[in-house]
DNA sequence: TAAAGTTATTTTGTATACAAAATAATCTAA
DNA sequence: TTAGATTATTTTGTATACAAAATAACTTTA
C-alpha cells in the first residue's frame, strides 16, 4: 500500500501558513500607523515607483484589478493617494502619493527591512537566500 | 548611502505570491469537482480525521474560527458535511463527512499529491526538502 | 455551589481575493 | 474610417480573512 500523503506536508497548506504568518507579523509592525497589510505593501510600491498606473501597480504588488480599485478607493478617501489621469491614454490611472501619503509610506518603506530581518531571524543568510530563490520559481 | 529595500525581494510578498500562485494551482486542479481551494482543503482535513471538532479543524486548516464557520455553512448547504452535537461537551461540534462528502473528498485526496508534484516539478528532491522544512519555520 | 474565569462557536463589520460582466478608450485591419 | 479586437479600470457577486463582541457551556475556586 503507497504511503499516505499527509495534508500537513502540502506545499500549498505549507506557503498558505507561511504567508498568513508573514501577514500577520507585517500587521503587527504596523498597525500604529492605521494600515492593512495589503493597504502597507500597495504604498510601497507606490513609493518606490513615485507614479504608477493602476494595472501596472496591478502586477507589481500582486494584487487582483478588481481588488486594488477597493484598496485605492480607501487609501484615497484616507489622502493617501491621489487618482490622475493619464495624459497620453485616458483609459489609464496614475496613482500618485499627497503629501502625507509621502510621509506615511516612508515610514513603511523603513519599516520593511527591518521586519524582514525579524521574521527571517532563525534563518541563517544562506536559508534565506535559498527561500527566496525558491519562492521566486513559482 | 545604504543600499535600497527591494519590495520585490520582501519576503512577505514573496510568500504571498507564492501563495496565491498555489491556490491557483490548487483550484484548477479540482474546480471540476465545484469547490474552492479553501472548502478542499478543509475537506482534506476532515477526510484524514473521520470526525474532528471545528475548533480542531480550524487549527489543523490553519482556517480562522469566524471564517471556518462560513466555510462549513456552504460545505453544510451542499450536503458535503454534517455538523453534530459532541456528546460529553455540548459547546463543540463535531464536523461529519456525508455519504456523498466520503467519495468527493477521497476525490480531492487523491489529486492532492499529483498536484503537488505537478506544481514542484521544477524542483529538485533536495529543493522540495528544504523548501518544506523553511516554510515550516514560521 | 455560585461567581468568576475559560473555552467553543457564531455573529458582525470591514477588508481582501477573484471570476465575470460592464464601461470606456485605444488600436488594428480591411 | 470604421467595425472589431484589445486594453484599463470599475462593478457585481460570492468567498475568504480576521478582529471584536456575543452566546452558550464547561471549569475552577472560594
Amino acid at each position: 500500500m503507497a504511503a499516505e500523503f499527509n495534508p500537513h506536508d502540502c506545499i500549498f497548506h505549507l506557503l498558505a501558513k507561511a504567508a498568513k504568518s508573514g501577514a500577520r507579523f507585517w500587521k503587527e509592525a504596523t498597525v500604529d500607523l492605521g494600515l492593512t497589510a495589503v493597504q502597507g505593501k500597495v504604498l510601497n510600491f507606490i513609493y518606490i515607483s513615485g507614479e504608477i498606473t493602476a494595472s501596472e501597480l496591478s502586477t507589481q504588488a500582486a494584487v487582483d484589478n478588481a481588488t486594488l480599485t477597493g484598496v485605492l478607493d480607501r487609501l484615497e478617501s484616507m489622502k493617501i493617494v491621489q487618482r490622475h489621469a493619464k495624459s497620453d491614454d485616458r483609459r489609464a490611472v496614475l496613482i500618485r502619493l499627497t503629501e502625507q501619503g509621502q510621509i506615511l509610506a516612508k515610514e513603511v518603506y523603513q519599516r520593511v527591512q527591518p521586519a524582514n530581518e525579524a521574521f527571517l531571524k532563525d534563518l541563517s543568510g544562506a536559508e534565506t537566500t535559498m527561500l527566496r530563490d525558491l519562492l521566486k520559481r513559482f
